[in-house]
DNA sequence: ATTTTGTCTTTTATCGACAATAGACAGATC
DNA sequence: GATCTGTCTATTGTCGATAAAAGACAAAAT
């Protein structure tokens, strides 16, 4: 087949759920607006809803006819799109799996191994090149640099350098700009999840990436928020493959986010540089210790 | 048509190069180490010397026979690789041809337009991305973001950070180390340069990226390395296409190189830090005028 | 005991094809 | 008059196929 419809499926899932709290839909246009796709999508999904008997839909009439039960849905592993099976597949080899570094990777075997076209496999790496963690041979394979010791200390001392600059950047954004209200929104979330730590510890990880995001953003600039991409891969897939401690490192790690939140709150330079060199200084042992 | 064979036809003309200086060839394997390409590439090049009338070849004995003609040689156009015939083609459409920002690209458009499938613009693209000028909007066409003035604020702002930290680090690279001894060779190009300016000034945007890169090479950083590539390209088809005043400004910079050099050796970090920060200054005056 | 060559297999680079998805435009509906 | 729908076209994402290039291995030559 050409193209998987994951786009389909996984809008239409999130269908079910726009669905399942109202007896009507909006037009084809809204929909569209609401779910990020084409109205061709749109009417293939409203198309598909008609046929399982969940809804009425002639022009603009569209009627819910019954909730939708689970079987409704597409299954999760249908509505991934390919590049992001094939980033997983990829880590997985890479992080978790015991890969050396200098090894070959083969694009058709990798391409064999995760079931799909080498056409995808290979703009997966070319795209993945450009995080430092493999290179190219012309006209021959890929090689693994790995995720060394090496490799953190170079993406933390460039991410130190950035977000350094970047928070102090923070300090000077204009009173009314919506940065300041999604660092409350984040604080506010730090506290929740703090209060209730042994539960919620696990969502750590989305917010680290929300909160360090929004900071580099003040730096306007885009080759700094785009670093941060690569800061986000290695954090996301850390996280996930390396949960010794986790309760007491998250714990720890939200602390510090608050101290350097309030730091960024009171605008005072010495006192954001200090906040924020104290947590990435902590953030760089955590992911050097899950190395060696 | 699968593959050019512009490897073959390239290391072909190299080999030509080889050729007119022997009466011999030497084995497979050295031939293929000294250019850089494979057996396989290596005995179809003997094949063809044996062919049009160049050698004799019988397992190891390999006579010259007579000196090449400018006829035997490929054409240049041959001999490029697709991935240079489309970069240069599309950096002429978007740094020389006015493209406006925001302008959409079109794969099939730009393929049909360089005369080349569609997969090998994609893979373009996606490496491309990179350097920050362009932007995917999935399942949908690229964004054209533009060399505007913003881009070349946000390039030197962090080519600067990185540039000062690495010439902080090439003072305390060992005695021995060999980028010393380059600093020297580049040291006596520059010295060549100056004394022929109005001959040699053209000499120097490769100079300027030798230079630049040998001193990015110090903070022993691969994202800091990395990132100098996009510098690289920038001004690359920046002197490409922008020879107003050329002369005097690569003079310019020869002199503040040579500054910047000389402070380089002292050791001095604040000499150091000054002779940089008026270079990269200067430069990025220089890019910002032929902006606006 | 290396190094070189002959032969064969594997892998990459590139193409064209096609389904999924986006998007354009005119006529219909509010 | 604005928005929505029906219909049609254009573009992207992915695949399999194929020539070019890399590379493995054993036999041959130094």
């Amino acid at each position: 087949m050409a193209k998987q419809n994951t786009v389909f499926k996984e809008a239409f899932n999130r269908c079910l759920d726009i669905l399942a709290g109202s007896d009507t839909l909006p037009s084809e246009p809204e929909l569209g607006a609401r779910l990020g796709v084409s109205r061709t999508t749109i009417r293939s999904i409203l198309a598909r809803l008609e046929e399982i008997g969940l809804l009425t839909w002639d022009k603009r009439t569209k009627v819910v006819l019954r909730k939708p039960v689970p079987g409704d849905f597409f299954p999760d592993d249908e509505t991934d799109s390919l590049a992001e099976i094939i980033e997983r597949s990829f880590m997985r080899r890479i992080l978790a799996g015991g890969a050396q570094p200098g090894m070959q990777i083969n694009e058709l075997e990798l391409a064999r191994d995760i079931g799909t076209g080498t056409t995808s496999v290979r703009e997966f790496l070319i795209r993945f090149s450009r995080f430092g963690l493999i290179e190219k041979r012309p006209n021959s394979h890929w090689v693994l640099k790995g995720f060394t010791r090496e490799f953190a200390l170079e993406l933390t001392e460039v991410r130190e350098m950035f977000e350094l600059r970047s928070a102090a950047a923070f300090a000077h954004l204009p009173e009314d700009h919506p940065a300041w209200q999604e660092l409350d929104a984040i604080e506010a979330v730090h506290r929740a999840i703090l209060a209730d730590i042994d539960i919620r510890y696990g969502e750590f990880s989305e917010l680290d990436e929300r909160f360090h995001l929004l900071v580099q953003k003040a730096s306007k600039n885009r080759f700094i928020i785009d670093f941060y991409d690569i800061i986000a891969i290695v954090f996301h897939y850390h996280y996930q493959w390396n949960k010794a401690n986790a309760r007491t490192r998250n714990a720890n790690a939200l602390a510090e986010h608050l101290v350097y939140i309030d730091a960024l709150r009171s605008r005072d330079p010495q006192k954001i540089e200090a906040a924020c060199r104290a947590h990435l200084k902590s953030a760089r042992e955590t992911l050097l210790q899950s190395i060696n």
